[in-house]
RNA sequence: GGCGCCAUAGCCAAGUGGUAAGGCAGAGGUCUGCAAAACCUUUAUUCCCCAGUUCAAAUCUGGGUGGCGCCUCCA
């Protein structure tokens, strides 16, 4: 498998440090809100990553961090935490605040078919592993304290820029509105490890370290859950790519000061769902989550099959139109694998099954392109084989895609059924109307059956009109 | 100011040297009392612009233009 890599800025050859395993890493949320479809984009492209690692046959350990101290809405500890930030607008505490988001955050998860990784690892339950890490660092001469606060030392490293060619020079601090810069840092580029000068006294979470009582910076956390549950080395690190730098570039500083050596060789950053103003943030603009899509109507698997649409390393816009773009295409599929239950299955055919299958593994081994694998899809249907191969098909792929496919086509037949047999007043009242409409044509009294046409569009109810009679779909 | 990514039809998008996949929307047709749905057919002489390399360029090189991201809150 081929797969872009920002380490190298190329797409390497995958290869583990152990066969057949893959250690992987991915950031998690920062719990202090409500994750936004920007965010999840990310964790669909990452889910879709791993589950294909397993789908190949590899034997994948994910972990994932999730923020719930630390993460400063400013440097040089000017702005707040975002978690008190957020306990404090919804007046509750920091940890039922965390709590709160990290439900929601799993529970949206779900509902785009993101599988939760193997590990999830609060920042909180790895206070003592920090403070571990950063005494080390210390020892080792690569952190110093300054002014109360523990600082990494950038100038201790033979290269601190890995993904981009920064020239410390050129680099503009406090280019974004409300950052100073930080009094005590020895060089530009310096980080904080461990705060204990805050300069907001209700800091809620605070723990006693052998530097006071404080609390600690972002970036250690993922180093240190990353190196807790997978050991020194990591196969392939996952994120947004803005945080490629400082977030990125930090860890990698941190965790091979630590140990000494090379720590992840492969880094797989997902660019940016934007809207046609910019950047999606939490900070600034719309705020769509799943909640929202799901409110207006949307199936938010519908959602996952428009950011596989697209390939993971281009920004993509976010709009109704291309969303609906995505219902279309979505309800179509389904349609279509529906008929194909419904027919004679027969055998299934092995030579078109892997040949079929083949170009589903192609597409995705090329850095994983995702809108070729769904055209692998339509290939599949549109294909010269059995309805029991294109179903097995459609099910191997799904294991990646995680569009429930043959399942919404499935759920729909049993609705269609189901119609049949309910007991609903409204479902008998749209049997009668459809009862009254066919003898209405019989009579030939088109204008009648139009008029019931028209009354049962009103309430949502579509009439299709078939050799064997009519049938209904109520839509939403 | 520095660094990076990107530009293909109305929209989404594949294609990294051999003559423009696929999807959505649209158009025409079959079916229908008419629709809808379904199915069939169809839709880019050309890939942001200008040079260059080559037998051959959307693809490589150089120079522009435009969009986006990062440069200590972000996925």
């Amino acid at each position: 498998m081929q797969l872009y890599n920002t380490l190298t800025r190329r797409k390497d050859e995958f290869v583990t440090n152990e066969p057949g395993k893959v250690k992987m890493y991915t950031c998690g949320p920062t719990v202090y809100h409500y994750a936004h479809i920007g965010n999840l984009r990310s964790y669909i492209m990452e889910d879709v990553l791993e589950k294909y690692f397993r789908y190949s046959g590899y034997d994948v350990t994910r972990v994932m961090n999730i923020t719930d101290v630390g993460h400063l809405s400013s440097d040089a500890d000017t702005g707040e935490d975002k978690m008190l930030k957020g306990a404090r607008r919804e007046k509750k505490t920091v940890m039922e605040i965390a709590k709160f988001y990290t439900d929601a955050f799993f529970a949206d998860c779900e509902k785009l078919n993101i599988k939760t990784p193997d590990v999830v690892a609060p920042a909180t339950t790895c206070i003592d592993e920090f403070i571990k890490v950063i005494e080390v660092l210390i020892e080792k001469g690569y952190a110093y304290e300054a002014g109360g606060n523990i600082y990494f030392d950038t100038s201790k490293l033979e290269q601190y820029y890995v993904f981009n060619d920064f020239r410390e020079e050129d680099l503009e601090v406090g280019v974004r509105e409300g950052v100073e810069e930080d009094g005590n840092k020895r060089n530009k580029a310096d980080f904080v490890l461990w705060f204990t000068k805050s300069k907001f006294d209700d800091q809620e979470l605070k723990w006693d370290s052998p530097w006071g009582v404080g609390y600690p910076g972002w970036h250690i956390e993922c180093s240190c859950i990353s190196m807790k549950h997978l050991g020194d080395t990591l196969d392939i690190h996952c994120g947004g790519i803005d945080n490629a730098f400082p977030h990125h570039t930090n860890e990698i500083a941190q965790s091979e000061a630590y140990i000494g050596h090379k720590w992840c060789n492969y880094w797989f950053h997902v660019h940016h769902l934007n809207t046609n103003s910019g950047k999606m943030s939490k900070s600034s603009g719309e705020f769509l989550t799943v909640s929202l899509l799901e409110s207006k109507g949307y199936n938010p698997l519908v959602y996952r099959l428009f950011c596989l649409q697209s390939h993971y390393r281009k920004s993509l816009v976010f709009s109704y139109e291309n969303l609906d773009n995505a219902v279309a295409a979505y309800n179509k599929i389904v349609a279509r694998i529906a008929s194909l239950l419904k027919a004679e299955q027969g055998e299934i055919d092995k030579a078109a099954f892997d040949s079929l299958k083949a170009g589903f593994c192609a597409a995705l081994d090329n850095d994983l392109n995702t809108s070729l694998s769904v055209t692998a899809v339509y290939d599949v249907l549109k294909a010269d084989t059995t309805p029991a191969t294109k179903i097995a098909l459609i099910n191997d792929f799904d294991y990646v895609l995680g569009l429930d496919l043959v399942k919404a086509a499935q759920a729909a037949l049993d609705a269609e059924s189901a119609q049949n047999t309910s007991d609903d007043p409204f479902v008998q009242e749209i049997e009668a109307k459809i009862a009254e409409r066919a003898d209405a044509k019989k009579n030939k009294d088109y204008a009648r059956a139009d008029a019931i046409r028209a009354e049962l569009l009103e309430k949502g109810v579509v009439l299709v009109d078939t050799k064997e009679g009519t049938t209904y779909k109520i839509e939403k």
